[in-house]
DNA sequence: AAATAATCGTTCGGGTACGAACAGTTTTAA
DNA sequence: TTAAAACTGTTCGTACCCGAACGATTATTT
């Protein structure tokens, strides 16, 4: 377990430095709990499958998207991953370099590129992703097969809260 | 949102690859549910409560876990914040260059670097949390107030799970 | 006491990660 | 049909972020 403290102990510290000052407990204990389980999965799947095939999670994702959804934008792929178009150029260089991906311009609209994986790229991912997907079952082993449905749906909840949020 | 496409549509582009191969498509909602409402919910907060003192969410972190436990090792730190030490050094000579922190070698245990918030960095805490907190609870305002317990005991759960995996 | 093992924080190298500014393309207004 | 606005992907600068290797310190063996 990451935290060494009790969730009481925490609270105790922090009201004694913010006096009667009005926080939620519950929310800070949802955001920081949020964290530790993402980068801890993360962490595990770098560390394990990934590894292995000496993948970063961001150039997994990538990967997985495009072999979903090819021939795909560049934008559609930034925004199913979550990351930014920035990121993106970054990573898709290092993939196109590795031979695992291509980049084309649309001939229908010259702001966009068209990415699709090469041979070499599919071979890759149809070995990975089973073995990705093993990772994925064994971090939510101990949870009741029942959570698992309700669970996905409040993270989605979460998701469309915030990003309502964006003033774009 | 982030997906356009539908999760239906997407088990089904995956099996179209793996032919009869068995996925855990529940476990894969999961994670990739995970990564998504911990990216927006950090890419939020960055953009707004954060940025506007020119933080970042690690170096957030870190200044929450020495506000609550200082005088505190760097050890902890890291294992509180879900980061490396290496990353944990970056960001902690950042703090201390803007006169957020001090760090003072232990003379109990030479190996030991102990931190401490300066009163700049106090001053700054005592406003900055109560502003993140609203942001916090704004992330998860659309859920039941009953559901945040589970929530985070289902988020707990698979950080248990994931880093007693760990080979250390 | 001397050798060995364990622990801690830093450094190093490479790969993300972001917002802002940019150039090129397409769409919309006037 | 020009001019203005919107959109896409890249570049730039700065800051993370990790594992591995390292030097320093402390604990454990023998």
């Amino acid at each position: 377990m990451a935290g060494q403290h009790t969730l009481d102990e925490t609270e105790r510290q922090v009201q004694a430095r913010l006096g009667d000052l009005q926080i939620d407990f519950e929310a800070m204990a949802v955001t920081s709990n949020l964290f530790r389980a993402a980068n801890a999965v993360r962490n595990y799947l770098e560390r394990t499958v990934l590894a292995e095939h000496d993948l970063s999670w961001t150039a997994f994702v990538v990967l997985w998207v495009v072999w979903i959804w090819e021939p795909v934008e560049s934008r559609v792929i930034a925004e199913e991953g979550g990351f930014s178009k920035a990121t993106l150029t970054g990573v898709m260089q290092t993939l196109e370099g590795r031979g695992l991906i291509t980049r084309t311009r649309s001939s229908k609209d010259g702001r966009l590129v068209l990415v699709k994986l090469t041979a070499k790229g599919r071979k890759l991912m149809k070995q990975l992703f089973p073995e990705f997907n093993k990772g994925e079952r064994l971090a939510v082993a101990d949870l009741k097969q029942n959570d698992l449905g309700s669970f996905a749906d409040l993270l989605r909840a979460v998701t469309v809260t915030v990003e309502s949020q964006r003033t774009n």
